[in-house]
DNA sequence: AAGATTATTGATACATTACTGATAATTTAT
DNA sequence: ATAAATTATCAGTAATGTATCAATAATCTT
């Protein structure tokens, strides 16, 4: 297993000691600091592997500097925040964080997410060429889809749609971030056209389309795409 | 492996760190500079085998700096944007850019594009030299095309494009894939030319030309030339 | 240079896809 | 339990993409 940096962005000294000790025990790699502005000159000298963010930094809004990070890198992110919070968890993803954990957390939850989201990493080292989630195959070369065996025929926005599920996969993503992705900057707030989307593609891909197996509704965030491999 | 060297010509310092940390880590070597001006004398004096390029360079726009290389010399060139300028990139590919890479990226993106295009340098054509598909067969060190037992007549863009087709059977290929390697470099836009040539090499080859069995459109992307065999 | 072939352009009809808005169904909050 | 908010559904329309063909321009042949 590679030796991975995590770098901890943490204002609050007892939360970040306790993932100090956490990451020394697991045998993880990192180095902390504990403002927006160090946090930047930290990560590029660096170069983590992943990032922890509180989002309530004492010199900005953690927010902020999730968006500056993601303006040059796509490593992953995952945000600290106080569960009560979820507008602000909400916020964060938009801003491009990939996970989130409530505190207080348990230690147990804290690594489950970060081997998590370190393995996502490395699975588009190879920007996979095929994808197969149950009863669906993507293979991203020829454009192809199949469902059971049969070739499925789908629109490019369906198609595009399609393939940023798969492509994450047991991830509750917002509205805002499908939007962006498939359709672009500037129609993060086009809601309508994503239901409508989703609702295409599930009569494609559902058996029964009010039960959804694959793409679930996480009604007032987003969509999550489920596949158990 | 042979020791390649990278050019990097970035404005952007935290991008331009990111990058040559990355580079670091990986054991490329590189060289690295910020203007257009700059750039060209390093080009001569240094001799790099893959060019990496910012399309917002102070001095002068990157593109420019694309097509002087490209009287020169034709090295792999990458170039990197924002994602949002979609007419940038279109541009900078026309422009002689092999390809390209959309900030924020992923370090493993990164590397692997660069490999990648620096791996298509070397590779031999593994071309056949003779194709069957169907009907049809194609003698590619002849240039004989024969469908059901009789010649075909082909004019060289019809040839080109039928050829282009027989490699890249069961695949969809986009509008700008096709024209880029039938056409060349700076013909992505022309579609018509693209539906013009598909139009009469149907003609010639299709039992049904409004039932195509070869030659199916994908709306919205391209084509894909079908062949069971 | 004339004639033949091939490439490009533009106009038009046709096909598919994207978007919109109304209404029903479901979920969440009070 | 009811109201409010969110989501699903679907059909109509707008927008975009495609096929076809004929006219012109460019290129090649002899």
């Amino acid at each position: 297993m590679k030796n991975y940096l995590i770098q901890i962005v943490e204002d609050d000294s007892s939360v970040k000691k306790l993932l100090e000790i956490t990451f020394k025990e697991y045998e993880f790699n990192y180095v902390s600091c504990e403002s927006k502005k160090s946090a930047m000159m930290m990560f590029l000298s660096h170069n983590p592997d992943l990032l922890i963010v509180d989002l309530g930094l004492p010199d900005g809004d953690g927010k902020e500097f999730i968006k500056q990070i993601r303006e040059i890198s796509k490593l992953p992110i995952v945000v600290l925040s106080a569960r009560h919070d979820e507008k602000e968890i909400i916020a964060a993803l938009d801003a491009g964080a990939d996970d989130y954990i409530t505190k207080p957390f348990s230690v147990n939850e804290l690594l489950a997410r970060i081997r998590a989201n370190l393995r996502r990493d490395i699975s588009d080292e190879n920007i996979p060429d095929k994808i197969i989630c149950g009863e669906l195959k993507m293979d991203i070369a020829s454009r192809d889809i199949f469902f059971k065996q049969e070739q499925l025929k789908l629109t490019p926005i369906e198609y595009e749609l399609l393939k940023y599920f798969l492509l994450n996969t047991n991830k509750t993503l917002t509205h805002k971030q499908i939007l962006k992705e498939v359709w672009g900057i500037g129609y993060q707030n086009e809601m309508q056209y994503l239901r409508t989307y989703v609702n295409t593609l599930r009569k494609k891909i559902e058996q029964n389309s009010t039960r959804p197996n694959y793409i679930k509704t996480e009604s007032g965030i987003g969509y999550r795409f489920c596949c158990n491999n």
